[in-house]
RNA sequence: GUCCCCGUCGUCUAGCCUGGCCAAGGACACCGGCCUUUCACGCCGGCGACACGGGUUCAAAUCCCGUCGGGGACGCCA
């Protein structure tokens, strides 16, 4: 079997967005399953528009994602020496022209065929000519037939053709003597053993002109899959005006990766009827067969309800690393060592859907100047008789182990003792020990408070109500 | 405008290649119920789709043609 080499190019002019990320996630995940390689390029030729910033943004998510990659990442800015030969082979071999038009010239010719109706594009004016001196200002083009067809025989969709009469012969390489994407991805690809190029959709009509390429030069023509894009709630192309759409800003809203590539890999992609996947699953499962070829649109509800699931299914004490910086972040201090902070997080992990709502619902183990909500303290509190929240106090201060099942004797107790069914106990304790009426078992909360901060929180409401009363 | 791609519940999809097993299955969301110390989880149930029109066939979501709709590409951007 011939060793697969798949590529993830991104251009860096932004952040990496969930379509570049799904994009590499194929990649990826198509390499990992055929046992191939995978490789990271940086497509920064236009000088113009690539920052350093949107460098380090890209492979620091590609990191958080655990996209890692086996070779690179190479910078196209780095490999300008690679691509003249390539140009001159063109040349010498009548594959491609000096043009001397200028860019005001080729407007203009557009603008005319738009007028007369027809498609906007090169005239040939240059094809021709032989006086054009390299010494002049000029750019190359690569000369395309003006007959026959080229057929892209894609892995997602099939068989597609183009006539030849409809690409017109483009630059490959500029007046400033820099080359063109179309003609820097085939000479990348070729020389990065490149197999197979699994790409964005809106990559399938430069697929010919790069064929055509591939060809001139004698080269080995890659397999190319194009991977449909994913839209917003309206239809059109997913952009930052319909929310968030930056790998980061997931990771910043407490997004588990696992989540975000079982998410954007379900998306455009099937295995029968299951939704979950852990990473090993989508490694060994992917297949560019099952990946289908209409569009999608983002969903962040159901990105949220496999962030849900994923977050669910986490080891505790994975769950408690992945919240210790976040606590830390807010200047909270953790009232325990890490076996504590694992037993907290498991009491919230079922009532959160993202890590920083884990967070926030765990303020009233984090803090303790609670947050009363009014509601709740007229509701539950104010009509508990102080007796029966005394009763309780001395009850858990009597146990001799802090336990589940000391605890759990000791609200029997007070039950047994007052004739009360436990609602009417765990709703005024609650509370007393969260601020609010919401929050997990209460036998769980007493137990991960702790002695010392349950009775002081016992204490303050029993003088509120009697305060109060 | 020209070329290309796409079209199954609101959304993601299974099914389509190899027509009958589909009075179309799963999931998210939504609605109801059960469980229950609150909130969740969980469980049970409900709502809800083959874009439209022709053809081929005993039989079409599945094959063919057309229409409509959506998207993409037409750069000295990538």
């Amino acid at each position: 079997m011939s060793q697969i080499r798949t590529r993830f190019a991104p251009s860096p002019s932004g952040y990496l967005h969930v379509g570049g990320a799904r994009t590499a996630l194929f990649n990826y995940l198509f390499a990992r399953n055929q046992g191939g390689t995978f490789v990271l390029r940086i497509e920064d030729t236009d000088r113009e528009r690539s920052t350093d910033e949107s460098i380090a943004a890209i492979l620091e998510s590609m990191h958080w994602l655990g996209l890692d990659w086996d070779e690179g990442p190479f910078y196209q800015s780095e490999r300008g020496d690679v691509y003249n030969p390539y140009v001159e082979k063109l040349i010498a071999s009548g594959n491609a022209y000096r043009c001397a038009c200028t860019p005001a010239e080729v407007d203009a010719m557009r603008a005319r065929a738009q007028a007369a109706g027809q498609r906007p594009g090169y005239d040939g004016t240059c094809r021709e000519r032989t006086d054009v001196a390299p010494e002049q200002p000029h750019v190359v083009r690569f000369r395309t037939p003006d007959e026959g067809e080229t057929g892209v025989d894609d892995m997602i969709r099939g068989p597609v053709l183009f006539n030849n009469s409809e690409i017109d012969d483009l630059i490959i390489r500029r007046s400033d003597g820099s080359p063109t994407y179309n003609f820097v991805v085939v000479v990348d690809d070729v020389e990065m053993a490149i197999t197979h190029v699994v790409r964005g959709e809106d990559h399938l009509s430069n697929t010919p002109k790069q064929i055509m390429m591939y060809r001139a030069l004698g080269l080995p023509v890659p397999r190319f899959a194009h991977v449909p894009l994913i839209l917003g709630p309206d239809g059109s192309r997913l952009s930052k005006r319909h929310g968030a759409t930056s790998v980061m800003a997931y990771r910043e809203m407490g997004y588990l990766p696992d989540a975000v590539n079982n998410y954007l890999a379900r998306l455009g992609w099937s295995h029968g009827d299951q939704e979950i996947f852990s990473r090993a699953e989508l490694i060994e499962y992917f297949s560019l067969d099952n990946v289908g070829s209409s569009a999608g649109v983002f969903n962040p509800e159901k990105l949220e309800w496999l962030n849900f699931q994923h977050l669910k299914s986490l080891a505790a004490p994975l769950l408690a690393a992945q919240i210790k910086p976040l606590i830390e972040a807010r200047s909270w201090q953790i009232p325990g060592d890490d076996a504590w902070l694992a037993r907290m997080a498991t009491t919230l992990q079922e009532r959160a859907k993202t890590l920083n709502e884990l967070v926030d619902a765990a303020y009233y183990y984090l803090q303790d100047d609670l947050a009363f909500d009014e509601k709740a303290v007229e509701k539950h509190l104010k009509s508990a008789a102080p007796e029966i929240l005394s009763a309780l106090r001395s009850a858990l201060a009597d146990i001799a182990e802090w336990d589940d099942a000391s605890i759990h004797a000791a609200f029997e107790s007070v039950m047994n003792q007052h004739d009360l069914k436990l609602g009417k106990l765990a709703q005024p304790v609650r509370v007393a020990l969260t601020g609010g009426s919401v929050s997990p078992g209460i036998f769980e909360v007493v137990a991960v408070l702790g002695r010392d901060r349950v009775l002081r929180r016992l204490d303050h409401a029993l003088q509120l109500l009697t305060g109060a009363g």
